[in-house]
DNA sequence: GACACCGAAGACAATGTGTCTTATTCTGCA
DNA sequence: TGCAGAATAAGACACATTGTCTTCGGTGTC
């Protein structure tokens, strides 16, 4: 099982996790599809399985109805995808890959600002 | 058919044409499989037509044995994978992609410096 | 005990992916 | 010219992925 790999219903799931902190299959099939028919509970439940496997999602089965959570933020779940770049197209470092954007001038004068304004604020 | 994603194969062979400007089906057969059969040359072939199909590589038709060039550089090719992160995550503004990767500290020092060394190049 | 709900498991169709075979067209040489 | 070889084109094929749905057994409530 591919581990980063996403699609785009299980990333879907996880915004609603990042949203909420907790939820049990009924909230987010009602969020997801405005209805709560078996059919679409067990959608819910077979994306938030895969997401378990994957690692991304957790599951408390202390109470009869599970609650599911995120098992990392919003903001580190973008940097992991991020450094998957990194580790496909430049041998894993972060410093190549922002080079690499840098020079092809696919950051805006207004982006360069803004980044250089953050680096300062760390 | 989805324009930007692009399979580990279809990645071997980008970065074939990264390396040589320009090839034959026969030479990147030969560079990939280390054998220039009938079935390896029809896979090269199959996969050249579906990067075509995304827009990612170019085919040269004017002599008999055609030419393929990739469309875009390696460089502007990495940057829009970015881009396609920013689009996904961050409603495409490429400094709030790079914002969260700061404040999440997947930037290490040495990452850091490097950036701001290349912001103060351009 | 009857009933509604829950989670687990799997069937299912649609799509994506890489390999291979076959058909058709073109080149170059005898 | 005619033919052998090579190239492109088209599609069959097996396999994996993905999202939906049905069925089943277990659990709680009245």
């Amino acid at each position: 099982m591919d581990l980063t790999h996403v699609t785009k219903a299980e990333l879907g799931l996880l915004e609603m996790l990042w949203d909420r902190e907790r939820s049990t299959i009924r909230a987010l099939a009602e969020a997801c599809y405005g209805e709560t028919v078996p059919s679409k509970l067990a959608s819910v439940q077979k994306l938030l399985h895969r997401l378990e496997q994957k690692g991304l999602v957790e599951r408390d089965r202390s109470s009869f109805v599970h609650q599911f959570s995120a098992t990392m933020s919003r903001e580190e779940f973008i940097g992991r995808q991020v450094e998957e770049l990194a580790e496909t197209f430049s041998g894993g470092s972060m410093a190549s890959l922002l080079a690499c954007l840098v020079e092809a001038r696919r950051l805006s004068a207004a982006d360069r600002r803004k980044l250089r304004q953050l680096l300062d604020e760390v």
